[in-house]
DNA sequence: ATGAAAGCGCTAACAG
DNA sequence: CTGTTAGCGCTTTCAT
């Protein structure tokens, strides 16, 4: 592999010329210029990552903070992971992956060895260790989701109160009086996770504000639970008949549920499934409405947010809220006209 | 942040010292290295990466080269992210993540940048141009999956010989005669892409061997086609009663179809999706039979095999065949004794 | 507009 | 067993 030295000699200039010609750091005269990058193609030079890192103490990398898969991962966490890896490299960085639980004491080394520029950490907990360690050591982070005091911190999220809004809209028009919601577990929402904190308190809101009734629970993540918690719901308040569930995994035991009572969606119960993507929605009969994310965007918005943050000169700390999109598909429709 | 001089200083020992201590490249008296140790903890001492790097002309970071989504992402590639990660982090590596088509000519210059000291490349074709520009440059890989000649080079792929094999016996068990196979998309199959091109010719052959009726069918990768492919193998060979599909996002059509013409599953059908995860499978009614993919061992694997063959002095390139693994569901039974 | 030279923090000869 | 020193390939003052 050629060095800048050898670009320099061929060139018939200093080796600083070179590198400031390769950065622009400081005028050069076009003919030089042509010069040196005649010098360059002809070697086939290509900069060392390492070594313009180690000077400059700037790496060009990035991390890419990433949930270790406790609650399982989805679809969703990938097409994350290809954007960030895909914005990282459009404006010219590395994205590394470090998956780590929260509560890890490894992370600490990590950003210790100087590897990364900044982090980009995902699934914020409200209460996050993470971030506690991230503003003690100063180091560069943009967030995706919130914690509770997000104030001066970069972070993307999803709208979820707009989210949350357009839900119970669509019910709403579609004529539904009685609505529930089936959010993620109770003890995600005792950790402090972000969007079954917010949904669930603003599905409360909008119900209010629309004059309508409401009724939330929790439910793990799963077919089982998904299945129990809906026909708990329905034993307990008969007249729902639209349904908001925050909780991909669980629907299909909804679905199993809804069928074994004789009933059929869309025509007994409607259903809305929160933040949750195209691919997951065309996997059931009836396809699902959902309000799907923007994943990419979020990943790649986070990613420009966060190297916006390593390049400004100020010290200003960008955040964004971007709202779901609501695509109807075949389990939403008119609600009954006559009670059960 | 302290330097290898600060511990050297506070130690009294010389800066090379401690690098010799540190990397255990040279014996240490047991009373220096104490020493030696206690300054690096009293200083919250952690190693420069990229100086390291640099200096030893060895980065440990390693890249994922990641397909970017033709073909559409699944659950599958997530987890083969998150396993190879973690276990890169256990040997003391790093994972940059490359997102690239295959026929990218970034790579080249990704390659030279001299950041990685290894590349793991996922969904390798059977003709892959990344291997191509790999083996030309000698640079260190290890494949997930097999190009057409894959001797001398180091790989971990599925089974799909034991795979199909396995498929084909666990209906024939169940008493089925007439099987069909649905695949990938015959362009999956003329571009070479291994898991469609190796297992439909298995099936063939296991086939005959099992002196059973079998038919294969190519299939995109949709809902849609699902649906029309099912009916057309039906039309065309009304006695199927066994069916293995390798194409998770064909499956809701299949089973639509099915429903369609007033069968069950696996009363009229029985089906087994080949090299599907249980995420998927969980998520249909009837759950389905699967041949589910070790996808984490898969990664793991990846990354040790590339991992050794860059700390490994002699140049051997171990490969790997690891076989999925059968979960019976609810989507086979027994064969019906009477023909429709 | 260009050069010369001093590091960045570490590894690995070379020399005892 | 330990110390001295020359780089690794680049950025960035400081000169001119």
């Amino acid at each position: 592999m050629p060095t800048m030295v050898d670009v320099a000699k061929r060139a018939g200039v200093a080796l600083s010329t070179v590198s400031y010609a390769l950065n622009g750091t400081r005028p050069i005269s076009e003919e030089t210029r042509q010069r040196i990058y005649a010098a360059m193609e002809e070697l086939g030079y290509k900069p060392h990552a390492l070594a313009r890192g180690l000077a400059s103490k700037r790496s060009k990398i990035i991390a890419l903070l990433f949930p270790t898969p406790e609650r399982g991962l989805g679809l969703t966490e990938l097409e994350f992971v290809t954007s960030a890896a895909e914005a990282a490299r459009n404006k010219g960085y590395h994205l590394v992956l470090w998956s780590l639980p929260t509560d890890s004491s490894e992370l600490r080394q990590l950003l210790q060895q100087g590897l990364v520029d900044g982090v980009l950490v995902m699934e914020v907990h409200l209460n996050d260790p993470r971030i506690e360690l991230l503003r003690e050591l100063e180091f560069p982070f943009s967030m995706i989701g919130r914690c509770a005091e997000s104030t001066g911190m970069s972070y993307v999220d999803i709208d979820f109160d707009r989210t949350t809004q357009l839900a119970v809209n669509c019910l709403a028009e579609l004529g539904h009086r009685q609505i529930g919601f089936i959010n993620h577990s109770h003890e995600a929402f005792e950790a402090g996770y972000g969007p079954t904190v917010r949904v669930a308190q603003r599905f409360n809101e909008a119900i209010a504000a629309a004059q309508l009734h409401g009724v939330s629970s929790f439910c793990h993540d799963s077919v089982a639970a998904g299945y129990e918690t809906f026909n708990q719901l329905l034993t307990d308040h008969p007249a729902l008949s639209g349904l908001i569930v925050m909780n991909e995994r669980a629907i299909p035991g909804i679905i199993q549920a809804v069928s074994e009572r004789g009933w059929s969606i869309p025509d007994d119960i409607s259903l809305i499934s929160l933040v949750s993507s195209a691919r997951v929605a065309e996997m059931t009969l009836p396809t699902l409405t959902t309000l799907e994310p923007p994943i990419a965007e979020l990943g790649a918005l986070g990613v420009d947010l966060l190297i916006q943050q390593l390049e400004a000169q100020d010290r200003e700390l960008p955040q964004a809220l971007l709202p779901c999109q609501l695509v109807v598909r075949g389990s939403t429709g008119q609600a009954r006209r006559t009670e059960r």
